[in-house]
DNA sequence: GATGAATGAGGGTTCATTCAT
DNA sequence: TATGAATGAACCCTCATTCAT
């Protein structure tokens, strides 16, 4: 074994240890509300040898943030284009609604981000804002096939990820009012059933 | 006139004024994230002179909440309870969809406090969720009667709610993704007909 | 009646009880520890309205103090100066253990501004010192009259002192030892007895 | 020289040096009094610095008393128990006297806690009173093997601890009095002898 | 004479970060 | 690479006092 090999492997680890340590701290208190020593304490290391792996709290923030967009654009890479709406919505609902279910932190922080006005997200934002227009022009194809009732194909999206992003943002609000422990699981598949429902028969033509 | 009115006024519109500034600093930073001089900033006042008119940060926070807790409740009070699930979602949906456009501060606040489990806000929860359940039985009483299709009535509520907050929480990325500036106006009505629509046809029957 | 007078009494009972809410506060926290909003509480007014009533904090302190002092020396006028040593000393004893534990606020106050290092008590002690070298001229007088044995003048008085302020100073400390509640009385007659004793006996030729 | 050996004692001895700077101040100035600034300045270091080494105010003051109460019993550890009444009395105030002297600081700062109605001190005072009550027990075999006068055993003690500590308490008022300089140093031997004279003919069968 | 409002200075404490080893 | 020590800036809040009526 290469011991080189398993320091720098070591040294990764405790990096993505941080850095999910990062992302459940600013989930929970934002860019300025989160504490450099509460994230240390969250990954189980001094304050001292958090800033010797970061380079400051902002530049952690941004890392975490970019993490985050690219889970997301990865996620969604591997549904094929050719489907048609209801195929193709099952799956993408079913998929966020799962991620958001279990990444709650990682949905959160990048809402909290938006909430802020995303001074540190605008980068991302061209390339989301083209895949977001295409899957529009897409829409609308689906639209002029009659597979599908005249609808607002930008609206439709952030419908859509309204829908699925709140069991995320709003998780202990929902547990709550549906009588469950702070701790108890979501039920996944109905919840993406349901959603699922309420978007494919909103949209028959 | 009598001054005294005057002054009572004054003083009244100045707590209002903080508790607005308050408002837009706690939904932009969070409890923790939140300073007291930005929200003294904010409101145009010297720091001290915010502490003249507030106990504590905590307690300027507690007080914003049950302001838009109050505001929240006021606001479905006057909606006809005997109306059919057509008029009553409608009118529900173009209410809570202008509220979160035109009040998107009080929307995030409540959604950080949420995000962060809600620790300060679970004694409001008890009523809001029997008013949830009592909604329910409503929704549940629709679907005896035909009116819409079967529905878990529980995550109806839930997808409401996650529609019509979004335009106040994810307002700036609906902003970009549409190609609008920073602060031009959402159009509340398109919005508002093409969330209805996607509500109304997707429940029924 | 005239109500001016009444007025001017009315105010005057005021400013004494002003005194003695400051006199308790300074006795507990000393100058620097002493907040005028407690004076204020104790004395039942506005902090507002105590500022009008003294000039500053440090002159309310003064002013406590000049009180204190002559309180003190009124106290010690009345002793006729022709008893013997037996007499006197027995008298003096008493008196001063009965102020002290019926005033216990005063002399710890007093003894508070001494620990300081009595800045703002100088002005008194030219007088103060006077009258402590006229009694330890009388006490050599004594001596020499062969009425008690030799002692240092001085260190007697100062003994005195400490034997008769401490039922003020310590007398948490006191109550606790002797098993008694917080608020228990002192049994000052046992107390000067056995002062009286120790010293007389003390002092036997 | 090992260098860790002198890190770990300059640390400790900076620890030192802030809880004397500590007792200086809270002896002038009591607990809520004394500034961390200006303790920090009689330290001679930052008030970044002192509150790097101390977790509160409250807790620094607690520290400072319970190292005072150290030192109060390792001082009356070594008297032996089996001397006489005239031996041990001469012993334990010559003792005591030499330290009101030398440590004036802590004794006000013991005695402005207890002023204060000793919040901060009743954890000790279990200990205490346990051994002031055994001393009184031997004072009273004294009594009964008539080796002093009948005399209150408790009354005793408190005479004695008034005694010995008023040389620290008001020492200005002593050397004022006396006509000494403010630095000028007691006469120790001198004071110890009045004292311990004063109690033992005091104490005569 | 009396009082609610206002304020600059300072209170204790935590912060993200850098130093020194 | 790793870590205890150190630090200037900022934190929330209270202070004694003055203002304005």
């Amino acid at each position: 074994m290469n011991p080189r090999v398993d320091l720098a492997q070591k040294r990764g680890e405790l990096r993505d240890h941080i850095r999910d340590a990062a992302i459940a701290e600013f989930a929970e208190n934002g860019l300025r509300g989160a504490s450099t020593q509460a994230i240390a304490d969250r990954a189980g290391i001094t304050k001292t040898k958090l800033h010797y792996y970061i380079d400051s709290k902002e530049d952690l923030y941004q890392q975490s943030l970019d993490h985050i967009v690219g889970i997301w654009e990865e996620l969604f890479d591997g549904i094929p284009l050719d489907l048609g709406p209801e195929a193709f919505l099952s799956f993408y609902i079913t998929r966020k609604i799962s991620f958001s279910i279990h990444h709650p932190a990682e949905v959160r922080m990048f809402a909290n981000e938006i909430m802020r006005g995303a001074p540190m997200l605008r980068s991302h934002w061209a390339g989301s804002r083209a895949s977001t227009l295409r899957a529009a022009a897409r829409i609308e194809d689906w639209v002029s096939a009659g597979l599908i009732r005249q609808v607002d194909p930008m609206l439709l999206q952030f419908n859509i990820w309204a829908l699925t992003e709140h069991y995320a943002l709003m998780a202990p609000e929902v547990r709550y009012m549906l009588g469950l422990a702070e701790d108890a699981p979501l039920d996944e598949a109905k919840i993406a059933a349901e959603v699922t429902m309420l978007v494919l028969r909103g949209l028959k033509p």
